[in-house]
DNA sequence: ATACGCATGTAATCTGTTACATGATTGT
DNA sequence: ACAATCATGTAACAGATTACATGCGTAT
């Protein structure tokens, strides 16, 4: 029997259900701040792509209006079948090994310049990395600080932030170390 | 005086200045092949994106056609104002922090599972995580066995490849240890 | 002759970003 | 009255992927 695939872009879907079976019933404006505070550092995504996105979810019975508020606000909630969908990509999807960044495309070119260009690159590239890192240590701070009472949150995120983490780290040390191999190189001659 | 702002579609023109500054002139499929093998691994782009991108480049004063081959094989090269502009973007542009990922969307949702089914999710990110691992270690050894007067690469390439080695390794230490952590919290119950 | 790889392009579609537009509610 | 924030959407554009289409050159 033919599996369904996945597209690519099912990505904006699944973080959305994620986000509504972790807090709950939301608005799209509820939806769109969360994504600011919490998944952004993994997937980036606006109101303008939110809207229509659960209005197609909707559509297609992954998600339902469970109540209508003040001014419009529209609060959704996970169907049966948009947690079906939610745990079949989970568990199925071999999410797609591709990495596009522009930070890494930079290190990728950094050998065009000359060596003192180079290490002036990638000192401002490891303070970026740096200022990164202290961001999402604050984060997590906090995150233990605070009581899931309060956020609700419980594991949700952490492991993720736990992965920035480290390559944020992670990312420090290479720009040490190659900034430190091309002061030896050029040392060298 | 206001200074020019790199877009953030700027990275495939820079992607292709690159390659084609470090490998020499080349056709519009040669660079696709290129990428293929090189900078595939920070940033993609298939020959329908890159030969109309090459067009617009030429118009753009920044690459040119220096001679036409066999079958209406066209030899691009860097103009000087190519050099120039790839130049600033590496000495001037601040890359974008923003990460699009679909593992880590993955592992930012994992703990919507139960400890089960997660730690096999977990376990399956961990071993595309040490294919990548090994891929890009078998890169390495070729590149220091071979001789550079084949490749004619140098440098290029080089750290960005020590960059993508750390990270998967790091991406399996992460694994490991979320791995660990889910056992531990689910045998504490 | 015919099949395969070289080589270039366009078209259709999807995803994502920025900008535009509107109106309701709350606090001062 | 007014400003700020809540709340929803659309439109225009840019970037990226997949599929379609064509023709040359070479080896069998």
């Amino acid at each position: 029997m033919s599996i369904p695939i996945y597209a690519a872009g099912m990505s904006l879907r699944i973080a959305l259900l994620g986000l509504l079976k972790a807090s709950g019933p939301s608005s799209g404006y509820d939806l769109a701040k969360k994504f600011e505070t919490s998944v952004a550092h993994v997937w980036q995504a606006g109101h303008s792509q939110i809207y229509p996105e659960l209005a197609k979810m909707a559509a297609d019975g992954l998600v339902a209006v469970e109540a209508e508020g003040a001014r419009g606000r529209k609060i959704y909630g996970v169907t049966p079948d948009g947690d079906a969908e939610l745990r079949r990509w989970l568990l199925g999807h071999e999410p797609s090994t591709t990495v596009r960044s522009e930070a890494a495309l930079q290190s990728f070119l950094v050998p065009l310049l000359e060596p003192g260009e180079a290490v002036t690159v990638l000192r401002r590239m490891k303070e970026a990395s740096e200022a990164r890192l202290a961001e999402l240590e604050a984060l997590r701070v906090r995150k233990d600080a605070v009581t899931d009472a309060a956020h609700q949150w419980g594991m949700f995120g952490a492991y993720a932030l736990d992965l920035g983490i480290r390559q944020a780290r992670g990312f420090v040390e290479w720009a040490d170390d190659s900034i430190a191999d091309i002061e030896r190189r050029s040392d060298a001659t």
